[in-house]
DNA sequence: GCCAATCCCGAGTGATTTCGTCGGGATTAC
DNA sequence: GTAATCCCGACGAAATCACTCGGGATTGGC
């Protein structure tokens, strides 16, 4: 998850702190993340003082490996799957013309998901509210530390 | 549905009629029809002799019109809807920056279903059952270009 | 006028998926 | 040795999807 990008290089985290950041019971998390891992995508540490990491730096980390890891492949419909493993021909697909319109929008899709990478979710630097153990907020660069990135909302409430 | 396109220009079909061709069942297709009746995409004529047919020619119906009439919205996520009206803003909002990525996605989803119309769907004449090899393997000639609408902001990649 | 074909429409059912819980075992830091 | 933590399989509730049922309303043909 992004908390986890956030949190990257400062050691693993523990289920129960990503858990309560992310306002997500802590036993479906941890379903999550045993997928993440077994896609290599986190490494875990057990044990006292153990948690999950990131395997690789967030830039390295495309948002579609993280989808296909926890959903499986990409496939609007079952005859235009990500996965040729899983390419089911429906028992339509001889006079199935629609089938044209589900690949168009399974490649848009994992373009779309392709194009973007666990960085480029990760806030600059985001100020939680948490008002715990508070290192001194702004002790930043000057424009990194804008809680509101102009890129980010520009997207979301126009439609 | 395709089925009614290709029937365009024919007079109403029933639904008994393209219950057989899809093999659908007919009291299902009937659910169906009724709702893009009720987007306005399609007229009925009751009694005997009646059925369905296009309010207007292939060409002017755009699937995503289709889509959204049937499933209603376009959204990968409530956080991420077509529709304002909808647009329930999960508690996360604040803090939820992935709400980026889908809405990124439901923009190329959107882009590649309002590209495309019913009339890009309809086989040109798809002879049945007949096994003519000509059109067997080279089908795709008009759309096989990557065709990216220019608002899909190039998040889509070539296949 | 009657009948059969057809649309109209709300309610109900069963399978599948999604989200989430439970309980206990294994591993490690201190 | 003990507490924190990951590991893992099974279970359960709720939503969704695909589909069924049953009866009513409208219309063309005889």
């Amino acid at each position: 998850m992004v908390q986890l990008g956030r949190h990257f290089g400062r050691g693993p985290a523990s289920l129960a702190e990503i858990a309560a950041e992310e306002d997500l019971p802590r036993a479906y998390l941890e379903q999550l993340v045993m997928s993440l891992r077994d896609a290599g995508l986190v490494v875990s540490t057990r044990g006292a003082h153990g948690g999950y990491e990131l395997a690789r730096p967030p830039a390295d980390i495309q948002m579609g490996t993280i989808l296909r890891a926890l959903e499986g492949p990409i496939a609007p419909m079952i005859c235009a799957s990500d996965d040729p493993e899983h390419a089911t021909t429906c028992d339509r697909t001889a006079n199935c013309t629609v089938n044209l319109l589900w690949v168009r929008i399974r490649n848009a899709v994992t373009g779309a998901l392709d194009s973007m990478t666990l960085a480029d979710l990760v806030p600059p630097r985001l100020i939680n509210v948490e008002p715990a153990t508070s290192t001194a907020t702004a002790a930043t660069p000057p424009t990194a530390t804008t809680a509101d990135p102009p890129t980010l909302q520009g997207a979301l409430t126009p439609s």
